[in-house]
DNA sequence: TCCCTGTGTGGAAACGTTCCCCTCATGAGC
DNA sequence: GCTCATGAGGGGAACGTTTCCACACAGGGA
């Protein structure tokens, strides 16, 4: 509506002077200052973003690249990410890819057109291909929740291969012997990790594992019924299970309840990452949770480092431990749910 | 990196006629078309959004406004919005108010400035002042959930004083007669509907309600857990609670086991809005659910007939019924938990 | 032959900022 | 009285598009 023009009209001096004062940088005397300040106040102005941008090639915005904002987990991420973001100045644009590559590159080809000055990305693939544009325009980046082969960004992410070993070790110690993991995309190092911390607990303990009860696939729900209906139609043994995510433990439960089998009575069952709300309403699914807000904040924080080049070493490798929480589902005795 | 001004020199034209070629528009022999396409190809060119949108007034941008996207009815009616916005060539922003009036002004000011085309928004309060600067400048507007007074804006949002209604009624119907109700911000039109439901429940069944019970503040889960334990350690008597929606039942919940309730053995509880992932693990909490994915697309599709000018009638105002999903800690005597 | 219409194309003016570069007081130091 | 540093502020180019306008050319009708 009303531009700089106008402000610097009814304040008496030059356009270069109301930016001067917006932007509070050069010599403004007081009388000036008060006056533009007055000038804008009054004409109710608010700047022209798009027209600060292509001179200054930079935009305010920090966007989040995410499979799926509907999943408890990169929700609170995106708030953590969001939360230091806006501290600092930046707004936060979420996109979701639903894991599909050219998604992906749709939004990356958006965001460079919109000179974004950051992003936070839980990457499509472990492909760096993907992401380069985005390295090749200097547009710093810092990856969450899932590695990227010889990609030189930061990175913030669970301890994948421990946290998967230790729910396996829970319900090794309850006594299961033949463990189904409906796993997700093998694409993703979340997946693979998770994988191999399975197969180190079984390997721990000397057990040998049936490669019938891991399934992989997608990081949908549905995919995940699919898998763990087929495993129980095609009568594969198995007295527990374990989701490789909150997806995954949702779809096994669903499979589960379908063909009438009682958790934990009759199949017990675990997963990675916690459901924040439905814990909080009923304790249920024993979990390996992590740090989710935490690892937003850890991440823009980075990325904030990159932007204002305040740390321009190199690429830095941040793990934070996720750790059990013991519920219902396990079947483990449980007297009370210490939540915090 | 490259500008239209490369592609230009690259394909041995004008800039006028890349820009034509495009943008789909005007005269343009096949030749150039081609030549052109393919020298963009080459540079694997990007236009600049800002230099566009300083041009046009145009974003391509959408932006919802929230209060708060870790909210599973927010966060699912967030993305019914930005599938239908993706559909048409929009983008979607999403921005937090925290219901914080000074934050949903900053982040509206922010929009202003950004040429957004199109705002959806859950006001942080009924006044319409807030929203003024949009219209003034000719930005459409649709509310979501929540009514502001005298604000000329389509809106789509649920029945909450029936379905509150319905909700108090189940209870009602398991012989409760002393209800606690756990509301959120009076300032809000949800809040207003759902305690006229609550009381024209109990009004039609001939109750005298005790106001004492019937308490409301913000719409966060803490601070309704602070009022439910109040309501205990006051010893105020009740036999059942209904949340206004899921943080207040989240609240409420925590607040009754801190003091040893077992829900629904020693409470009843139910709740407005369901908490689908939970729902989904553990069928627990009896709900009035809404169709919270079809209200964003619903949203998103009247906002787009704003945009493109297909619609400019008097403002409309959708009100989707919600329904009764009866789990078990409302105590009724449920067989199977019927989810689609 | 002349004019007109339909195509195809390029030049150049915006859009609203930022910021470099210039000018101009003022006053201190010699 | 002169220089020079410093504070204050204006002019105008540039950012990368879109789009208006002018122009050129071909071919058809009078």
């Amino acid at each position: 509506m009303s531009s700089i023009r106008e402000v610097s009209k009814r304040a008496g001096v030059s356009i270069a002077t109301v930016s001067r004062v917006l932007s509070n940088r050069g010599y403004v005397s007081e009388a000036a200052r008060v006056a533009v300040l007055r000038a804008a106040e009054e004409l109710h102005y608010i700047p022209n973003v798009m027209a600060r941008g292509l001179k200054t090639k930079r935009s305010g915005l920090v966007a989040l690249l995410v499979p799926q904002i509907v999943s408890t987990y990169f929700v609170y991420a995106a708030r953590g990410i969001e939360d230091v973001a806006n501290k600092n100045g930046y707004h936060l644009i979420i996109c979701n890819t639903d894991d599909s590559l050219e998604k992906q590159r749709a939004y990356i080809d958006l965001l460079i057109g919109s000179s974004v000055d950051g992003v936070i990305v839980a990457s499509v693939n472990r492909s760096p291909r993907p992401l380069q544009p985005l390295l090749q325009r200097d547009i710093p980046v810092v990856l969450v929740d899932r590695f990227v082969d010889d990609f030189p960004a930061d990175i913030v992410r669970g301890d994948s291969i421990n946290g998967m070993k230790t729910l396996t070790e829970h319900l090794l110690d309850l006594g299961h012997r033949r463990i189904a993991l409906v796993n997700g995309d093998m694409e993703t190092y979340p997946a693979r990790d998770r994988l191999v911390g399975f197969q180190a607990a079984l390997r721990e303990r000397g057990i040998v594992g049936d490669d019938r009860l891991v399934t992989h696939g997608t990081w949908l729900v549905q995919d995940a019924e699919r898998r763990v209906d087929e495993l129980i139609r095609r009568k594969v043994p198995f007295s527990a299970v374990l989701g490789a995510n909150s997806f995954m433990s949702v779809g096994a439960m669903r499979a589960l309840r379908r063909h009438g089998f009682a958790v934990p009575g009759d199949i017990a069952l675990a997963g990675f990452d916690d459901v924040e709300i439905a814990s909080d309403l009923d304790p249920f699914l024993t979990v390996l949770t992590q740090p989710v807000y935490t690892m937003g904040s850890f991440a823009m924080n980075m990325l904030l480092e990159r932007m204002n080049e305040s740390y321009s070493g190199p690429p830095r490798d941040v793990v934070l431990a996720p750790w059990l929480i013991v519920r219902r589902s396990s079947g483990a005795r449980v007297s009370v749910d210490e939540e915090a």
